[in-house]
RNA sequence: CGGGGCGUGGCGCAGCCUGGUAGCGCGCCUGGUUUGGGUCCAGGAGGCCGGAGGUUCGAAUCCUCUCGCCCCGACCA
């Protein structure tokens, strides 16, 4: 992509009404800019970002085994009354009235909608279990929006919904979701602590927060300074020892009953990506849904939720990869995997470099953003290290004169000087 | 929803108290200049001051209402 027909409105002065780090970068580096209140557009940079988290999501998921598929925005609000939660879920939820005066709500989760999909198709114990996701727009009418798409109003999730035959199953499909969500936080370079959790209006008996540690986090959480050093390699071991190990949303934590040890307890504050949820026969009961067992009798099937705040874990990834200059991308999340800069447009020798720099990129599929507008170079700098692409090819006449060109790491602030040679060897001898 | 703050060119702000129909920086456009960390110079475009009503000879400035946005709290994935 060529920098100089790009659609790439980064500003130079915050906006005044953001707090947060992530959201005044997010402004600043062109992704995103407000519509109203909670509800942001999505600028190209900023949506790249959206679908490479989006990405390596659907292919944690996949691997698991879970099947996407994709539900309406729009939902009957017949299908909430007969859950029993078009009262009980409260202003939170968008109410919309079509021409005809039907009662239409727009999705903040969609329990109802998938279970009433599974009720009209799966039959048998033998379909079961089954694990559907999807990605949507959800809509929570917050009290109070704020930070950004950190909690937006409109956001996009990844809900995935369980459905097994009994308990057993149940808590077994639960766990393997978990695997894949230390999979996935893993994938997405983010540290996310499953801590146990209050289950709140989706309702059930066991719960967990996936929680990123972050200053800027609005939870609480509590847990085993053993987590520190948990890595998760997957495997029925790991995810028992993840079960083992204490750590509790505050509302959940009673310091009388702990049994971490002081000096090892951490209390800490953390970015809620994810949360999931068992919770049984909540909808299948109301809205009847069964199963034939081997016996041939209906039986209730056993339900749970899965969200991973897909808009927000970019807030996040902000929140935990930044300097004063701007955004540090991990490699496997970023807009463009390279931005090169081409310091003086209009010398023959640095135009016909980047160029073919450029066109070798491409052609080896490399994601590359080339800066090729006539600007100063202070204004290339701090525009490259503002939205931060993980290396940065900086091309200039002086370095060229000595056969050289720069390679940045934007993560380690790492120069090197190499030749042009060397830089394709760096970066396509394995492409 | 309670408390607080703010709405003035694209962005950040001043002007408002002590009414006389708008100013600064950045950005944008043109020309020149510069070229390894937001370069410098000159010229230029762009706002009727969130909206409505009122007071007044006269309102961005005062009054009333209203809409929007932000912050704290409660609440929430």
């Amino acid at each position: 992509m060529k920098m100089s027909h790009y659609f790439l409105p980064t500003l130079k002065e915050v906006p005044s009404e953001a707090q947060l780090v992530s959201h005044r970068l997010m402004l600043r580096a062109g992704m995103i800019a407000q519509e109203c209140a909670g509800i942001y557009h999505w600028l190209p940079l900023g949506l790249r970002v959206l679908q490479k988290v989006e990405g390596i999501i659907r292919k944690g998921l996949d691997d698991a085994g879970f099947h996407e598929l994709l539900m309406p925005t729009l939902q009957p609000a017949e299908l909430w009354e007969e859950s029993g939660r078009y009262e009980a879920y409260g202003k939170e939820m968008l109410r919309i009235t079509d021409r005809h005066d039907r009662r239409l709500i727009y999705g903040p989760t969609a329990e109802e909608a998938i279970t009433d999909i599974v009720r009209r198709f799966i039959k048998s114990y033998r379909e079961l279990p089954q694990v559907l996701y999807q990605f949507q727009w959800k809509f929570r009418d917050e009290i109070r929006p704020r930070f950004g798409v950190m909690r937006g109003r409109e956001f996009y999730m990844k809900d995935a919904y369980s459905f097994d035959i009994d308990r057993e199953s149940a808590e077994k499909t639960y766990g393997r979701v978990i695997q894949a969500y230390m999979e996935i936080f893993k994938n997405l370079g983010l540290k996310a602590i499953p801590v146990r959790a209050d289950t709140g209006p989706i309702g059930g008996d066991l719960s967990h927060e996936f929680q990123v540690l972050a200053e800027t986090g609005e939870s609480d959480i509590y847990y085993d300074g053993d987590f520190d050093d948990f890595t998760f390699r997957g495997g029925e071991e790991d995810l028992n020892r993840i079960k083992k190990l204490y750590a509790m949303a505050d509302d959940m934590h009673d310091s009388a009953l702990c049994p971490v040890p002081e000096d090892r307890l951490k209390h800490k504050k953390g970015i809620e990506v994810g949360h999931i949820f068992y919770f049984g026969t909540k909808y299948s009961l109301p809205m009847k849904t069964t199963v034939t067992n081997e016996q041939g009798k209906p039986i209730l099937v056993e339900s749970g939720s899965y969200g991973i705040g897909v808009s927000r874990v970019v807030a996040a990834l902000i929140e935990t990869n930044h300097d004063e200059f701007g955004i540090k991308w991990p490699e496997q999340v970023a807009p463009f995997k390279i931005g090169l800069i081409n310091l003086k447009v209009g010398d023959d020798q640095s135009d016909r470099v980047c160029a073919e720099i450029y066109e070798r990129f491409r052609n080896a599929g490399v994601e590359i953003l080339y800066d090729d507008r006539p600007e100063s170079v202070g204004v290339k700098f701090s525009t490259m290290d503002l939205i931060g692409l993980p290396y940065q090819i900086i091309v200039g006449p002086r370095g060229l004169k000595e056969g050289q060109i720069e390679v940045k790491d934007r993560r380690s602030s790492e120069k090197i000087l190499c030749s042009v040679e060397d830089l394709y060897q760096r970066f396509l001898s394995h492409a």
